[in-house]
DNA sequence: TGTACATCAGTGAACGCGCGTTCACTGATGTAC
DNA sequence: TGTACATCAGTGAACGCGCGTTCACTGATGTAC
């Protein structure tokens, strides 16, 4: 009777399993050390003791290879941000926020190449298929969630009206929520969603150089700040 | 007597100025199909007849014609953030934010890897000289000086208190404005700056995908809506 | 349990590409007398 | 105004690099009888 273990049976399948992890470990590696732009299955191929023909066992492409790191980013942030959500009291709107913000910063500031790759300029000639839809959809949609709960919990601050012009643009997102969130909501919520991202990339590509103290108890006294004021501007809670 | 023209000369200096303007010129275009990592001067030289080497007379190093657009670029948009400023009323903020915002953006969506070059991640392995320090500001000064302009009219809403730590972070930015905008007031414009980079960059990026319609026009009452939010929200004005 | 065949990871060589940068040179333009 | 020399834009060849990707091959591992 063979193994009741799954997924790797076989000494071939273990060892590509294995051999996968390695490339990914390593293409991570060269990511964070060069950038995107960088990123070589030769390069990849010769850290791992392989002949650099040997890597196509395994990846189709080097376009296949940024899939699985940007998927991998995805992934990431977003299990971070859960987790950082998640250990919030249910009702604490603004801790929630908080921590998620927080934890979108710390992982940005710990990754800055992968930061840069999901949330920074797209590589150019990469077009990013279907499958980087999903992951890339955790971190919006712990954010989302927060406005839900508030919402059902009849704390929503009263939506002022939105013009139907500006209501019809959000059409997609309002397919997505099923209207349990109001548009004036939505977007104020897109709004911080925007302002949480530019204040990351502000600060991680250079551009609060002689504005903000480059000391990193300060940067975070500011982060904080700014993301506080954001979740008392959404009516997240007070003070 | 010589022509009084005074800056092209001879004729070898009117011959290099014109060149030099279409090394320029022809960087720009690449970098506007390719972007920037893409950005070669054999490419350039070949799109102008010349022998590679011959770039060289014109330009040190790959790095300084990078350096050269990213000014380029700078100016650019700072120029007609500028412009769009000053068509408006000096007392009319709301609308000077909006003008400048809309400004940005639309530079944005014409010259997408311009604004990617600057505003999006960092070209990995360049370090941007000092030079491109004051151009980089010019944006940022607009919105900065609608701020002072209002401040100085007493316009401004009462400034909210704000933590000596979260004060002390801003110590390079009080340093350039002399105190003549509020602790708070300037926090809330950079939560500004930052949602107005945030909202183009989601845009331009591809995060608004499956968010909000693609459609142009919808596009842009989107971001107006959202923008004249903002303009509310640091008290530049009512409804 | 042992043998015959199929699968497949990894090799090594090669193709063809483009890049940045240097260097000795030529010939035209500019300048000083 | 004319000549002698200095400047400098552009040439063409070369160096050395790294890349993505293909292909025929070998030898080990897995599978069916």
């Amino acid at each position: 009777m063979p193994s009741t273990t799954d997924v790797p049976r076989t000494a071939r399948e273990r060892a590509r399993a294995e051999i996968m992890v390695e490339i990914l470990r390593t293409g991570r590696e060269h990511l964070a050390r060069d950038g995107a732009a960088a990123l070589s299955l030769r390069a990849i191929a010769r850290d791992l003791g392989m002949v650099s023909s040997a890597v196509y066992r395994y990846v189709p492409n080097r376009d296949a290879l940024l899939t699985m790191l940007i998927i991998d980013a995805y992934d990431t942030v977003g299990a971070a941000v859960e987790e950082a959500d998640h250990a919030c009291a249910r009702a604490d709107y603004v801790g929630r926020f908080l921590a998620s913000c927080r934890a979108v910063r710390d992982w940005a500031r710990q990754n800055p190449h992968e930061y840069a790759l999901i949330y920074g300029s797209p590589v150019p000639g990469y077009a990013a298929p279907e499958d980087t839809i999903g992951p890339a959809t955790r971190v919006p949609v712990v954010l989302l969630t927060i406005l839900v709960d508030l919402t059902l919990a009849g704390s929503a601050p009263e939506p002022e009206p939105v013009s139907s012009e500006v209501a019809a643009s959000l059409a997609p997102m309002i397919a997505f929520t099923g209207g349990a969130v109001s548009e004036d909501l939505l977007l104020r919520g897109l709004a911080s969603w925007g302002t949480l991202l530019g204040t990351i990339s502000l600060e991680l590509f250079g551009h609060l150089h002689n504005v903000v103290e480059e000391e990193p108890a300060q940067r975070v006294a500011f982060f904080d700040h700014q993301m506080r004021q954001v979740a008392l501007g959404l009516g997240l809670g007070s003070s």
